[in-house]
DNA sequence: TTAGTGTGGTAGC
DNA sequence: AATCGCTACCACACTAA
């Protein structure tokens, strides 16, 4: 090892001396000679580093090797031994332990990133930047000891970094941004390139994969002083961050021969050690593991006869070439080995296996087959392969290892198959489609009947046919289930903007893209889990609730996605207590600069254009409209006037909601104390959320389209503004009524509404305004009023009579002011509510 | 029919 | 002390029109 050479060489004992001495004089003669050969070879080479002498210090990617090539190619001089202090002018290094800090701190030290990038610029670029001492520069070393260990502190979603800082400790949400780059490199890269075609579809695919990628690199990088005699063949290891319920990344093959596997809990792995073995966790490399991945791209980009490297993940891409690209077998095995060889050596020992045959998902198997550290070329060909070959090969997989059965999948093969255990009884129990189709749904069970006979079905294959349209992205989300424990919705107000703002600045941002529409997910405890779960601020179960919201005008604004997101999140029925994840995706997509969104900046206009799509796809409603645009659309300067709103209208607004907020104050007086303060202080946010402008012209739209729907209704004379609404699959409004009034008694004794129930009725109770029924809310409204009086004496205390009690007074009564449209009329009834 | 919504499943380590 | 359970995309069931 270099270090322990270093030392050596330090001490300088005389014999010693001229021993390395010599040593650097044969070195250095070698290097040139190398140089000459390649100069020979007409390979490019350069005086670019010339003068500059630079030294390796342990592990780094690329490799120690390969770095060597690279300096002594572009005229630099590679230091093989630190003699003495001063003689190199760089050092490059991954990381250093504290002591070598303090060696080389008046050296360069800099990442091998800035070799690279020297390369690639074909200039020298400032060190600094890829210095990985300067941070220590700025601060006393015992300052910064102590300052780590008390940075140390609990997460807190309520940090305005939290996000920032779990997504640089989240695995997959690496992995995933990580696949996502690589995508949009592949865009870039190949976008020129013919498509491949079906017709000609003689290719050969190479999968190629790193053996536990993370494990490997984790054991490359990881502390020598801590781990002195650690053994990656025979010491099981894995990658996690914590002890008992942190999930296992990856572990290495000594682990996995355990039983141990990826993404099982660190407790649960030290269950399955035999007795006297010891499991050791080491710590996540993300950034060399990013360096090695990068290697591992360059390596197979250069190969020309891959058509095409398309990435599956960080450490795992698909090749694909022309079957006569390789003239036999044994000359794309070569191929695949001196593949194997180089990536081992450029990335300081990380192993590929590669699976090769002639469709993706037999390539996928055979990958299996190969590891770990292996190619296996499997032949489809029923006359060239033996049928033992055959058998034995389907038969040693189990099910879940063909692509597209997970979890699920699983089980649902195993219901209906019990004594199924490997493909090969598959393939022997399933020989016809419809039965798979049947179990496993259309798609699902057509991909399973061709993967059993070695052929891609079409969704599968477009990664070859066409790639570049699957890789373009259509959604942009972020997903935080863990860490998430809110304590009301002030602080989740908060949380939203800081997602806003992480998804307009850097997702559209870096794809400049606009949204027009939104969903949001909240992940809620189940009633019946415990509130803190197994996992140390992890999810624990939860249920799912899903809402999404369509925006009118594609936007990238921070502020009215922040607003929309907040009002959204009032409409599902989770207490922010409860929270335990949020999900935000922008699910369409439009180019900003697209022609057709021109007038995006105009905002409004585009949503007139849009309102009158969305209500002309039936024909009645058309023969209705034509009028109503011969009105609005002939005259463009009066349509762009009616989207300012003309003082008079302006002032009717502000009339309408202190007429509101007067109809509400009414209620709080009538409330107990503390209700009305919870309650009021609820509103007032919502109040804020609802006033805004994207509420403002969603609400317009919603009132033209109640106003068309009106029209309809007179001139055709068609009740067909009362559509069916259902409830609990019930449409008939008497039959819904009993059965509430049954819902509303029974649970005012108990501990209230189940929250699924209460959120579908509140669906329904929207539905019924949004389609100018408020008066059959307010029949409901005064049937819950009078069952909550008539109950009042014997169940009054009840937690269930409470919370009836909050509903009908926050939600349902808000609710038929929501319509203003409607609300004057409706008002009419005047029905008393006394609570 | 067609289009939209919400839900579920899968993949990578 | 613990711990960092993401994210794009397809497919499906269901509803509205």
């Amino acid at each position: 090892m270099s270090n322990k050479d270093n030392k050596v060489t330090e001490e300088n004992s005389t014999g010693r001396y001229s021993y390395f001495y010599n040593k650097k004089i044969k070195q250095a003669e070698q290097d040139i000679k190398f140089r000459k050969q390649y100069e020979t070879i007409g390979k490019q080479t350069s005086q670019l580093l010339k003068g500059l002498t630079i030294y390796v210090n342990g592990h780094t990617i690329p490799g120690r090797l390969q770095i060597h090539d690279m300096v002594v190619l572009n005229g630099g001089n590679f230091l093989h031994h630190l003699s003495s202090k001063g003689s190199a002018t760089h050092i490059i290094a991954s990381s250093l332990p504290p002591k070598k800090r303090l060696e080389f701190k008046n050296y360069k030290v800099i990442n091998p990133q800035w070799l690279v990038d020297c390369i690639k610029q074909q200039k020298i670029v400032p060190w600094q930047e890829y210095s990985i001492i300067k941070s220590d520069i700025e601060q006393p070393s015992i300052l910064k000891i102590s300052s780590s260990s008390a940075n140390k502190t609990p997460p807190n979603c309520n940090d305005p970094n939290f996000l920032i800082d779990y997504f640089k400790h989240s695995r997959l949400h690496h992995l995933s941004e990580w696949k996502a780059s690589l995508r949009q490199k592949f865009i870039e890269l190949y976008q020129d390139i013919p498509l491949l075609t079906h017709s000609n579809s003689s290719y050969t695919i190479l999968h190629i994969d790193f053996d536990c990628f993370f494990a490997t690199v984790a054991y490359l990088f990881r502390d020598k002083k801590k781990f002195p005699t650690l053994d990656f063949d025979k010491d099981p290891i894995v990658v996690c961050h914590g002890v008992k319920n942190s999930d296992i990344a990856s572990c290495n093959y000594a682990a996995r021969k355990l039983g141990i596997k990826n993404g099982m809990w660190v407790g649960t792995a030290e269950k399955m050690l035999p007795n006297g073995i010891k499991l050791t966790t080491l710590p996540y490399e993300f950034e060399n593991i990013d360096n090695g991945s990068k290697a591992f791209y360059t390596i197979l980009q250069s190969i020309e006869q891959f058509y095409y490297v398309l990435p599956v993940s960080i450490d795992e891409a698909i090749c694909v070439m022309s079957k006569n690209a390789m003239e036999n077998k044994q000359t794309l095995l070569q191929l695949c080995n001196a593949v194997r060889q180089r990536i081992k050596h450029e990335t300081s020992g990380c192993i590929v296996s590669i699976g090769v045959s002639d469709s993706l998902v037999l390539a996928r198997l055979a990958l299996k087959m190969a590891k770990p550290n292996g190619v296996f070329m499997f032949d489809n060909d029923n006359e060239s392969q033996d049928l033992n070959d055959m058998n034995q090969f389907w038969g040693s997989f189990k099910l879940d290892d063909l692509p597209g059965v997970g979890r699920s999948t699983l089980k649902k093969l195993r219901y209906k198959y019990p004594k199924v255990k490997t493909l090969q009884d598959l393939r022997q129990t399933c020989q016809d489609i419809i039965s798979l189709q049947s179990i496993l749904g259309n798609k699902l069970g057509e991909k399973v009947y061709l993967a059993l006979r070695g052929e891609d079905d079409e969704e599968s294959a477009r990664i070859i046919y066409d790639p570049i349209n699957m890789f373009q992205r259509k959604s942009i989300s972020i997903d935080i289930n863990w860490g998430i424990r809110f304590k009301d919705m002030v602080e989740i107000d908060k949380f939203l903007d800081i997602c806003s703002d992480y998804l307009v600045n850097k997702k559209l941002a870096e794809y400049n893209k606009l949204t027009s529409s939104i969903t949001l997910k909240l992940m809620k405890r189940c009633v019946d889990a415990p509130v803190d779960p197994p996992k140390y601020m992890g999810m624990g179960r939860c249920d799912p609730f899903t809402t999404s919201s369509r925006l009118g005008v594609p936007t990238n604004d921070g502020g009215i996605i922040a607003t929309e997101l907040k009002h959204m999140f009032r409409t599902l029925p989770v207490p922010p207590v409860e929270l335990r994840g949020i999900s935000i995706q922008f699910n369409k997509l439009v180019d900003p600069d697209d022609p057709k969104n021109s007038n995006v900046k105009k905002g409004l206009s585009l949503l007139f254009q849009k309102d009158q799509v969305t209500t002309t796809p039936s024909p009645s409603s058309r023969s209705i409209e034509s009028p109503l645009h011969n009105v609005e659309s002939n005259d463009p300067h009066r349509k762009y006037k009616r989207l300012k709103r003309s003082p008079v209208k302006e002032r009717e607004d502000q009339l309408e909601s202190n007429q509101r907020n007067a109809f509400q104050q009414q209620f709080f007086q009538e409330l107990p104390t503390q209700i009305r303060k919870d309650v009021q202080h609820d509103l007032k946010i919502t109040r804020k959320v609802n006033d805004s402008k994207l509420k403002r012209m969603k609400e317009e739209l919603q009132r033209r389209e109640n106003a068309i729907r009106n029209m309809n209704s007179h001139f055709m004379n068609s009740d067909s503004i009362f559509v069916p609404i259902k409830f609990q699959n019930e449409t008939n409004f008497e039959k819904i009524c009993s059965m509430v009034n049954d819902w509303v008694r029974e649970t005012i004794k108990e501990k209230g509404p189940h929250e699924r129930d209460l959120h579908f009725f509140k669906k329904y109770l929207n539905k019924l305004c949004d389609s100018d029924r408020v008066h059959f809310v307010l029949r409901l409204a005064d049937m819950i009023s009078v069952t909550l009086n008539l109950m009042a004496h014997k169940y009054g205390n009840a937690e269930g009579f409470t919370e009836w009690e909050i509903i009908l007074i926050k939600f349902i009564i808000p609710l038929m002011n929501r319509n203003r449209h409607t609300f004057r009329t409706e008002r009419k009834l005047d029905i008393e509510y006394d609570i």
